[in-house]
RNA sequence: GACCCCGUAGCUCAGCUGGAUAGAGCACUCGCCUUCUAAGCGAGUGGUCGCGGGUUCGAGUCCCGCCGGGGUCGCCA
């Protein structure tokens, strides 16, 4: 695949190397910090290279002297990608010793042409180099539907998969399934509650301790449905686990169905009960205590806020502190049974075992005090061999036109995720998720989202796409359709496509494999969206320069060949559109 | 008290893992919008990058210390 900004790095390293083999530099240098960029201001050019900026500290040399000789190294250069073999390039050192490069206009246009070839596909890269990834995400707990906040973990999640799927990893999505803990059983009685209700009894309001969701209304009559009343009057010991079971698979059906709605799907759901059922956390512990990282102590209270029920008490814990967290962590509750942490140790050991190296938890912000701890276990398990990064995903605040929706679970003002999503539709809720870095709170205004304006970066975007689709509309009318297709545009002569506003489009188009590569390495799928926009701003620009400037317009009927050129443009910015929109999961608007 | 995240224009936020004179949208000011591709367009004002040190050719970016906001803090998940 094309990428300029790649091609050009291994020219400038080529180049290098030559200045080695001569003598000029010491051979064996690390060049890993040389990069090739385009310069924040146009005015220096298309590209440049930090080369004899990196390399002058090593080698005690004076960089604009090194500028200098590199640039005479570059300049006898030839490209050699046959996309753009024969064109030209001009290399100049400048000021503190950066390297300039100013590219012929033919370049440009080969990068078109690879553009319109690739189609969608534009910026798929191969430095993932087929790796496995364990993307987990959304893991909820079956207790209830999704709220808003889960719809942007699970949004985040998806888009980072699609992402790395896109940058050349073998992606595998999971969710982890909380199905053990206190907080199933507490779902096992709401239900039994609704299901008495179901058959006739008058429950009143829901007391303390129990889920309060109307949603367990539905759960309550399905039982009821199936079961007839044979839970009526027995003892707890005899319906928890039967019901805890019915009402978890209830709850994992409603979230699979918002998941749907919302156009995300898994590979995988792993159940922490199946987990623990297995025999896995057994085992993972053990192979901790192999290690002599388990033992029997007491922990220090925290220090400041102390909980008033603190009592010292010898408890089961993992060395956590000596793999970077501030203190030991408990793998045993009072009652004997498992904690969570030590479930999810053994789910962790378990996505090790099954070969993953790279391992990625999108949690909620409020999971934040457990990262480390995770990290640790994972360093621990896997000798340091796999490494876990962990996103977290901050609020969301719900807004309708300004004002703050107020949200409470009590007062049954609850916003749930098939709400929101019903509302504004699919797309525009992936789109705005990602309009902000995973770890900067969110605001959602519902009115903003659906306003058809430039503030709405959904609409922005959408809009240019549309645009590109009109326009093509509107040149079916003076071309046949087989000198519309994308590689018969590829094929036509494109050198007329002169003007500044056009080649920086094209240059901002160019730098789509890059914004993938590095927006994969740093696992940070927000910076697409802001690509998506300048693409958009750059190119509703254009679009209204043809306002002023007849001669801008892209259809010219007494003109064809520069208007099947200007075609060529307007289908690379739609594809370029379509492809990042892509990676988000939603649809690209054909008009609006 | 400890740890994590955040602090960039009046507001909402980017800032491409250390590069050149810190950007965008909104708001504000000024101009344009009979026709053409106007669910508008162009231009301008606006900054001690929370504060103070440090690292180096170079710091919004990395390190240390403060200040402010949010989150979390054994037997919840």
């Amino acid at each position: 695949m094309t990428n300029i900004f790649g091609d050009f790095r291994r020219l400038v390293v080529a180049a290098l190397d030559d200045l080695a083999a001569a003598g000029t530099l010491p051979a064996g240098l690390d060049f890993s910090r040389v990069a090739v960029e385009p310069p924040r201001d146009p005015a220096h050019g298309d590209l440049a290279t930090n080369a004899a900026m990196v390399l002058a500290g090593p080698l005690k040399q004076n960089p604009m002297a090194l500028a200098e000789r590199i640039a005479a190294a570059l300049a006898g250069r030839e490209l050699v990608s046959a996309d753009y073999r024969g064109s030209g390039f001009t290399v100049t050192a400048v000021r503190p010793g950066f390297l300039n490069i100013r590219l012929d206009p033919a370049v440009w246009h080969a990068q078109l042409r690879a553009i319109l070839r690739a189609g969608t596909a534009y910026g798929n890269s191969t430095i993932g180099g087929g790796e496995p990834v364990n993307v987990e995400f959304v893991s909820a707990n079956p207790t209830g539907p999704l709220h808003v906040g889960h719809g942007r973990g699970a949004v985040v999640g998806d888009a980072l998969a699609t992402l790395l799927a896109k940058a050349g990893f073998a992606v595998h999505r999971e969710y982890y399934i909380n199905d053990a803990g206190a907080q199933v059983d507490v779902l096992a009685r709401s239900t039994h509650l609704r299901y008495r209700e179901a058959l006739g009894e008058t429950v009143g309001a829901i007391p303390e301790g129990f889920y309060p969701g109307e949603y367990l209304v539905a759960t309550g009559q399905a039982l009821a449905e199936c079961d007839g009343d044979r839970w009526l009057g027995r003892p707890e010991a005899e319906w928890l686990a039967p019901l805890r079971e019915f009402a978890v698979a209830e709850m994992i059906g409603l979230i699979r169905a918002d998941l749907a709605a919302l156009g995300v799907g898994f590979d995988a759901f792993v159940s922490e009960q199946a987990l623990v059922a297995s025999g896995a956390v057994d085992a993972a512990l053990a192979a901790l205590a192999e290690r002599g990282l388990i033992y029997t102590g007491v922990l220090e209270p925290p220090k400041g806020k102390l909980p008033d029920d603190w009592e010292p008490r010898p408890q089961t814990l993992f060395r956590a502190t000596r793999f970077g967290d501030e203190v030991d962590r408990p793998l045993k509750k009072s009652d004997g049974s498992w904690t969570y942490f030590a479930a999810d140790i053994a789910y962790h050991h378990d996505k090790f075992r099954r070969g993953f190296r790279n391992l990625i938890d999108v949690w909620g912000a409020d999971h934040g005090g457990y990262v480390k701890r995770m990290q640790a276990a994972v360093k621990a398990l896997s000798e340091s061999e796999a490494a876990l990064d962990v996103k977290l995903t901050q609020l969301v605040n719900l807004f309708d036109k300004g004002e703050p929706v107020r949200m409470s679970k009590r007062a049954g003002t609850f916003v749930t995720l098939r709400e929101v999503i019903d509302e504004v539709g699919r797309d525009a809720f992936r789109f705005i998720m990602l309009t902000r870095k995973n770890d900067q709170t969110l605001e959602f205004d519902f009115a903003k989202v659906m306003e058809q304006s430039k503030d709405n970066p959904v609409f922005y975007v959408q809009y240019a796409h549309a645009r590109a689709a009109s326009v093509m509309r509107h040149a079916a009318e003076q071309f046949a359709p087989e000198l519309l297709a994308d590689a018969a545009l590829a094929a036509t002569p494109l050198d007329r496509l002169a003007d500044p506003v056009e080649l920086a489009l094209i240059r901002l188009l160019a730098g789509w494999p890059r914004i993938v590569e590095s927006a994969a390495e740093a696992h940070e799928p927000h910076r697409i969206a802001f690509f998506l926009q300048e693409v958009a701003a750059q190119f509703h620009l254009l679009w209204t320069k043809g306002r002023d400037e007849a001669s801008l317009r892209f259809l010219i009927a007494a003109d064809p060949e520069l208007t099947r050129a200007r075609l060529a443009l307007v289908r690379a910015v739609a594809l370029v559109i379509a492809s990042g929109l892509a990676v988000f999961g939603v649809e690209p608007a054909e008009e609006m």
